[in-house]
DNA sequence: GTCTATACTCGGATAGAC
DNA sequence: GTCTATCCGAGTATAGAC
């Protein structure tokens, strides 16, 4: 998808239809005759992500050890961290998102699966006693996903967030003194 | 400043100078006038950030306990972060210091305020024992500020992010074990 | 200093030929 | 299905009266 290297790089308002018709090789002509409108060329840049993210969780939901499931997610999803076009797709997802009921729904389910995925592996996680039973699954799951967010706002290139976003997730998810190893009486 | 609110509701491009200028209760021509044009417009609302950011630091930075002294800066920064609409406004900031320069100067100079500010008492808190030593003072600040930032994005109605924020923060600080009452030998 | 009126540009979307 | 040509609205910025 051309359409989202322009929209990331340049914004959705300051991003032309004919800007990206001229990129694919085409006319603004043929790029409306295939997306209904410019908001919904926008929006499928975002469709492929549900699929991906329904792989990702279905790919670590059984593994054996949940908190090591849970950081291989989040480092997933921080993978384009890096990449300082991905902090600007992310900022006009959110700007778009306030305006387009539609991109909403699409990013919404895309959160949800996640949000789910991640909640069942924190769930399991308080059971086995490696994360504090205090924690609500669902919320600490949104949390997880804003810190991921976080990832993206500090992104500066050749800059990995894997350290800081590992320190920062063991150190909210552990029992108060760091203790993991007895599961029950 | 009300142009801050339709900014902040609307987003910047979505927002027309004629609509500032009824909102004020008076004309686009006025609003030439006293502003170079749009984009000064819009710096103007960021540019009061500076001396509260400075007063904000100068508050907290002689304070007994530094570990505290963070997270009363964090929650000042976060305070606003169950508005709606300051999420709007950080989404448009970060949006537009991609296109604007001089935007971008403004807010870093506010930004570098809080980062030093936040390392000052970094490293204090390295130095008294309470804060892991292997942190980087200024690296830490600025994960910290992308935290804040991400409370933002994650902005619900009437919900506070604060606990969050202080477990994510305590985590990420503590030395390995939590231990914390050894200074030095 | 503030207004009305408007010049000018740009971009989304469409018409209609091929 | 893809093109060229174009309509149309919107919005920044300015001219010039008062």
């Amino acid at each position: 998808m051309e359409a989202g290297r322009l929209f990331a790089a340049q914004g959705y308002d300051r991003t032309s239809v004919a800007e990206v018709a001229k990129a694919v090789g085409t006319s603004p002509a043929s790029v409306f005759y295939y997306f209904e409108d410019k908001a919904s060329l926008f929006r499928a840049v975002f469709e492929r992500d549900l699929p991906a993210a329904e792989a990702l969780i279905a790919r670590h939901v059984e593994a054996p050890d949940p908190v090591t499931a849970i950081l291989d997610v989040l480092d997933a999803l921080a993978r384009d961290a890096a990449d300082p076009s991905a902090s600007g797709m992310l900022i006009e997802l959110l700007r778009r998102a306030g305006d387009d009921p539609e991109l909403l729904a699409v990013v919404g389910r895309t959160a949800n699966v996640l949000r789910e995925g991640l909640a069942a592996l924190i769930s399991r996680g308080i059971t086995e006693g490696a994360i504090d039973p205090d924690l609500d699954a669902t919320e600490t799951a949104a949390w997880l996903q804003a810190i991921v967010d976080a990832t993206y706002l500090n992104a500066r290139p050749g800059h990995s967030p894997h350290i800081e976003l590992h320190r920062t997730v063991l150190g909210y998810l552990n029992p108060p003194q760091g203790r993991q190893e007895e599961p029950n009486g």
